[in-house]
DNA sequence: ATGGTCACG
DNA sequence: ACGTACGTGACCATT
């Protein structure tokens, strides 16, 4: 069974012309040529294809001054002359057409009504044809049949029409709309029909007489007025039954063979488009074309059509984000030349182009990390379109889709392609792939152009792209953790939360659930009477903080400043780190490479960026991550690098050689701001003063200070006024920080990394200054990033130079964590502390403690 | 899905 | 007069 469209082309210029002509928005293109028909025929021409997804398509045009009622001159004088504005645009509607593989006809002394009677016939007559009609005229419902439907066009959707929802609505059988027009008329057709009756009437007859013979024939029975009517009209009745009916017959040099849909010639089209100014369709026509498909290549079965490539695209496509020892779907593979799937059971059998190839692709890490589980290793990527973006600041999300999409792209996202509720379909996700891999392909000298005049190059090239397979090497690693050592520890944390809740709940004098803050707040502030904190969107706050104030208040608040930390440990650390140990023993973390706008990781499922150390109890937790057989644990830390970037940046002359003589930088600080001996510096004075060089770097504000201190606003700003003055060099970096950010509307870090903040030019003053602590904080967050970036870059290289056994398995910010074997000890000491105290030379000296032990815990 | 809370640097 | 420290992720309760 096949299917053809026939589409009635001036109805739909016509409709389109008027819908815009007569609100008096004519639209032009920039040399003065009406486009407005144009415009609307268009957007319908490519709803229809998008819609019915045709085979066949025809598109018909009336023909000449003459028409098929010419013997009728009224009819003839009557119609109303198409306006130049419209004229012009039927060629190019017709040329439009022939550059979308559509075909069109018109013949002398037709109309277009006839061109699709007499398809609609045709259809009729062969068993293996269906057609649908595209119009907005009534006249063509006259046309319905068994084998032929109407998309009856309305002001924004369409009616679709067959002969039993035709006679549902209307009572009577789609062929008496010829009568049905003879006895109404219709006055856009220029048909009189019968003077004095309308539609209602119309039908109320002919479902009574059946036909206008009917009708007549029964003329008598009809009373008063419509009876007078009917007499009087009945030349004009009849002569309108003539006009309306459509002619089926129409002598065409053309057939069914004629009709065959060609898909568009793209540059053709695009040029057309162009020179209309439809700039909305170029976009939509460029998204479009570029969704690839496997058409008649398929799917790769033989992996030896790979082995010739030397250069392409391409994109791994997994149903997990959790890529670790998870199923591979398959690559997608795109250059000027294959377009092509690859499924994973084909690639593993002879994966050699993954090594050979000159390759691009987005999220190389996981490509890396997930082909490790499979013992397929990848080399010569040379470009990341994840990281180019996120260097470049687009809007990332986790599905590649999302960055497409934003461009010339129109690729289904991930829930579609891999729907929680039914099947997968496997030549869906194979299309995406390749999709996703063209859209690689072609944006890479894009985006590396931008890299470029961004002055990234050194960021993009030599460090962010090969940190993603060192990142993937520590992920992939893993690190080994004691189940039984956190069920241990669990065990006793339970202990003690049951007693503490029993205790709680009797001195409360009733049970409530302690994890609500909500119902905490209830107890807290309602029922025990306790002073409340300020804070507060959904009621007062209950964090610990404000808890800690109130220590003294009441029995019950040190209790539930325990219980909060020991369900924390239990939840978090406990239970959360219990479920992500693997079969193999470990935990093996994802780092986030292009999420933080400082340039920082990030590691997630599970974080393993804030395993507990600041209090003793948590940090015991560290005690159920080992080393391997034979190996320890080995931590090594940037000390205070922050402060040092901060010293080095300002040129703060005294703090530089504060660093340099490797004084302790906070009872430095205390020194210089109290006028008092290094010596004589209290322990209070060196908290305060730590706390001020933290706000420091954070983008110091009065109040955050004396929230964090406990101090008045006031005395806060005195405080920092004094530091200010102490190092004029910070204080002359912040001010020229923040007016090169509003000049410049970003901050860079010293390695070029970017950060564009629009809030600098906010008009809330709240958001503005928010705005300015992230300009002032990002240089030195965001450098120290870029520091042990290439420190980490640096270390892996040296460690594969000198075939060493030890591993880089965990990095928290200013801290990497290895796993050593216990005769390479010394030698990963020297080589580690020597490349992250000498990776980036700054005015003051870099420097590294370090630490190792059978655990976590003993090494910090 | 969102906010509150708390773990880390 | 305004009202917050910078950057993250996980879990819980609540909607």
């Amino acid at each position: 069974m096949e299917k053809i469209i026939l589409v009635d082309g001036n109805n739909l210029l016509f409709r389109s012309y008027y819908a815009t002509a007569y609100n008096g928005n004519f639209m032009n293109n920039s040399k003065g040529l009406p486009t407005n028909a144009l415009f609307g025929f268009t957007n319908m021409m490519n709803k229809i294809i998008e819609e019915e997804q045709p085979t066949r398509i025809l598109v018909a045009f009336d023909k000449g001054k003459t028409f098929r009622h010419e013997k009728y001159d009224f009819y003839k004088g009557g119609r109303i002359e198409i306006p130049d504005e419209l004229k012009v645009q039927f060629p190019i509607a017709k040329e439009m057409l022939g550059y979308m593989g559509i075909k069109y006809y018109e013949i002398d002394n037709y109309e277009a009504d006839d061109i699709i009677g007499t398809f609609a016939r045709i259809c009729n007559e062969n068993p293996d044809y269906t057609g649908t009609i595209i119009s907005s005229d009534k006249d063509l419902l006259q046309l319905l049949s068994d084998q032929v439907d109407i998309k009856l066009l309305k002001q924004k959707d369409y009616i679709r029409y067959n002969p039993e929802s035709y006679e549902a609505e209307y009572g009577i059988p789609p062929i008496r709309v010829i009568d049905l027009k003879a006895l109404m008329g219709d006055a856009s057709d220029n048909i009189p029909g019968v003077k004095g009756i309308g539609e209602k009437t119309a039908l109320k007859l002919l479902r009574e007489y059946k036909t206008l013979d009917g009708v007549y024939e029964n003329i008598d029975n009809i009373k008063g007025a419509i009876h007078d009517k009917l007499v009087t009209g009945k030349e004009s009745a009849y002569m309108s039954y003539e006009i309306a009916t459509i002619e089926c017959n129409v002598p065409m040099d053309i057939n069914l063979d004629d009709t065959k849909y060609l898909g568009i010639n793209e540059d053709k089209l695009m040029a057309l488009y162009e020179e209309l100014e439809f700039y909305s369709f170029i976009k939509k026509q460029k998204k479009a074309s570029n969704n690839i498909t496997i058409t008649d290549g398929k799917i790769i079965t033989d992996i030896g059509d790979l082995d010739n490539i030397d250069e392409c695209a391409i994109y791994l496509e997994m149903k997990d984000t959790n890529y670790h020892n998870k199923e591979i779907m398959g690559i997608g593979i795109y250059n000027e030349k294959i377009k092509a799937f690859i499924p994973f059971d084909i690639l593993k059998e002879n994966p050699l182009f993954l090594l050979t190839a000159k390759k691009y692709t987005y999220d190389l890490k996981k490509l890396s990390v997930a082909l490790k589980w499979h013992n397929i290793h990848i080399d010569n990527v040379i470009y990341d379109a994840m990281i180019a973006a996120y260097l470049l600041e687009y809007n990332l999300k986790e599905d590649i889709a999302y960055l497409a999409n934003s461009m010339d792209y129109n690729i289904p996202f991930h829930e579609e392609l891999y729907p929680k509720k039914g099947d997968i379909d496997i030549e869906k996700i194979a299309n995406a792939s390749i999709s996703k891999a063209k859209f690689i392909y072609d944006t890479r000298l894009e985006l590396e152009q931008k890299i470029k005049d961004d002055g990234m190059e050194e960021l993009f090239y030599n460090i962010e792209m090969p940190l993603s397979l060192v990142l993937a090497n520590m992920e992939y690693t893993g690190i080994n953790v004691s189940p039984d050592i956190l069920a241990d520890m669990g065990e006793e944390i339970k202990i003690k939360l049951e007693l503490i809740e029993k205790d709680i709940y009797n001195q409360v004098g009733e049970t409530f659930n302690i994890s609500s803050p909500i119902q905490l707040s209830n107890i807290l502030f309602d029922k025990l009477g306790l002073p409340h904190g300020k804070k507060g969107k959904n009621g007062y706050s209950t964090a610990a903080d404000v808890l800690e104030k109130l220590k003294n208040k009441h029995p019950i608040i040190p209790l539930i400043l325990e219980y909060r930390m020991l369900s924390k440990l239990y939840t978090t650390y406990i239970e959360g780190l219990s479920n992500c140990i693997m079969e193999d023993g470990k935990i093996h973390t994802i780092y986030t490479q292009t999420l933080t706008r400082t340039g920082r990781l990030s590691s997630i499922e599970p974080n393993l960026q804030n395993i507990p150390i600041r209090h003793e109890y948590g940090k015991l937790i560290r005690k159920a991550f080992l080393p391997s057989p034979n190996s320890v644990i080995l931590s090594s830390d940037y000390s205070q690098i922050e402060l040092r970037i901060l010293a080095s940046v300002a040129k703060v002359p005294a703090l530089i050689e504060a660093f340099q003589n490797d004084m302790d930088i906070h009872t430095k600080t205390a020194s210089d701001i109290y006028h008092v001996e290094p010596i004589a510096v209290t322990k209070e004075m060196r908290r305060n003063a730590k706390a001020v060089n933290f706000g420091i770097i954070y983008g110091i504000s009065g109040y955050g200070l004396s929230e964090n201190i406990g101090i008045t606003p006031k005395e806060a700003k005195a405080f920092i006024d004094d530091y200010l003055n102490t190092y004029p060099g910070i204080k002359q970096y912040m001010d020229n920080t923040i007016s090169e950010a509003h000049k410049l509307g970003y901050v860079k870090t010293l390695l070029n990394r970017k950060r564009t903040i629009p809030e600098l030019n906010n008009k809330n003053y709240m958001i503005r200054s928010g705005a300015e602590r992230m300009a002032l904080n990002t240089p030195i967050q965001g450098t120290s990033a870029d520091i042990i970036k290439k420190a980490m870059v640096e270390i892996d290289r040296a460690l594969h130079e000198e075939q060493m056994e030890a591993k880089m398995i965990v990095q928290v910010h200013d801290e990497l964590v290895f796993d050593c074997p216990e005769d390479e000890l010394d030698k990963l000491q020297k080589i580690i502390k020597d490349i992250m105290e000498h990776i980036y030379p700054l005015n003051v000296p870099l420097k590294v403690d370090m630490e190792y032990g059978y655990d976590w815990y003993q090494a910090k």
